[in-house]
DNA sequence: CCTGTAACATACGGTGGCGTATGGTAGGCT
DNA sequence: AGCCTACCATACGCCACCGTATGTTACAGG
């Protein structure tokens, strides 16, 4: 045993605010390093010696901070689920009625294509812990998307049901975004599918509620 | 230069009508081998060694059929992108008016959550030869689609928006059901989807036309 | 200045996979 | 019967990667 685990967190060793200006990694930074590998290639792609050479350290350095890849792998999904949830929470409670809505949108509009999410979705796949994590953070999604769908207007069941279609909209998006840069380019397009698809929804089911601004 | 090159197909080889009963294998019994390994666990479980040992074969078999892994992958897609074409083919003729929706959306329902898709869009990440042939692909589903709305009462551009919408929908469906059971044990849910979404549609942009079924 | 330890580097054995080289076999043709 | 050839097996060299063992450096505290 000649690495004492990562169980708290090592202590200083700051990744680039301890003032001698560079060296000295944290795990930290191999789990960013990970995620990039991960969005960019794939979770087959996560090779220890690969970010060892684009960190530009050795393995030693690795298997200091970690005992095995599995264990990157696994502080890579929590570092993800946790950027995930805080999303949601910084954003469900400051809410003003059919405002959320534009806010959502534009959030989602903004917040780019995400190739990150999409690679952990390819990579639940494979893995079903990682599925189980994947599906909590989606059931969130939804959740959220109905919430404000209720605020919007919509009755109870039909706030789920149009959830649960506005985040499958979302989800093909996403998916479709990653090799169809005119897609991806004009952020606009996300926005508008989701603000029609919500006006129909509301045309449809005879709401006469707040309708979200076009904007 | 042991091998001549499969240009053309190794004549007689039959997979299972030769006669013989089992062995000798033939090319496209190598592509599918890979495309169900490709569809069960990624592009980057595609292996020669791998494939030889489910086929209980060994490499040297590979290596007279295909001269490299590339080789193989090439196949693998031309096979795909084969089947969409002709799926799509088979179906864009024969035709009367609305019907036409109502059966596109029971095929879709009732083909399968399609694992095979999904990891061909994954693959396309990673290969842009890959990901302009499912560009092409795409683009004819969501024509195709786009078409059937016209014929179901969609004016020129609002075919085409909604259309697409559709499409969004769907893959956003196929990508979800990877890892969620109940989406896929209940095909139907697929069809209630795209039907309320085009009968929504219908309502926001006031057409009178002839509305899909909801069977 | 000496020592300990955190954070690396270096070197190694082992595995799995690619592609090649070459040998073996079974069936059709003459 | 002999031979050719399609199809496959065996064996090899090579490389990428995993995890381990152990040497090396920087700095903190006494």
């Amino acid at each position: 045993m000649a690495h004492t685990k990562v169980d708290g967190k090592p202590q200083v060793t700051g990744g680039s605010a301890s003032g001698n200006g560079k060296r000295q990694l944290s795990g930290q930074d191999w789990v960013r390093a990970g995620l990039t590998a991960l969005a960019n290639r794939g979770i087959d792609a996560v090779r220890v010696e690969v970010l060892a050479r684009d960190l530009a350290v050795s393995k030693g350095s690795f298997y200091w901070h970690f005992s095995t890849r599995e264990e990157l792998l696994a502080a890579m999904l929590d570092s993800w689920e946790r950027g995930e949830v805080d999303w949601l929470a910084t954003r469900a409670d400051q809410g003003e009625a059919a405002e959320r809505w534009g806010r959502l949108v534009e959030m989602v509009a903004g917040s780019g294509y995400s190739a990150l999410a999409a690679a952990v979705f390819d990579w639940s796949q494979r893995d079903p812990k990682v599925a189980e994590r994947v599906r909590e953070v989606e059931a969130r999604r939804v959740g959220y998307i109905a919430e404000v769908l209720r605020e919007i207007g919509f009755e109870g069941r039909e706030a789920e049901w149009w959830g649960e279609a506005v985040y499958l909209l979302y989800l093909g998006w996403v998916n479709r975004a990653q090799r169809n840069q005119e897609l991806r380019e004009a952020p606009r397009t996300v926005g508008n599918f989701l603000s029609r698809l919500v006006l129909a929804a509301a045309a449809l089911e005879g709401q006469s509620a707040a309708r979200p601004r076009k904007k």
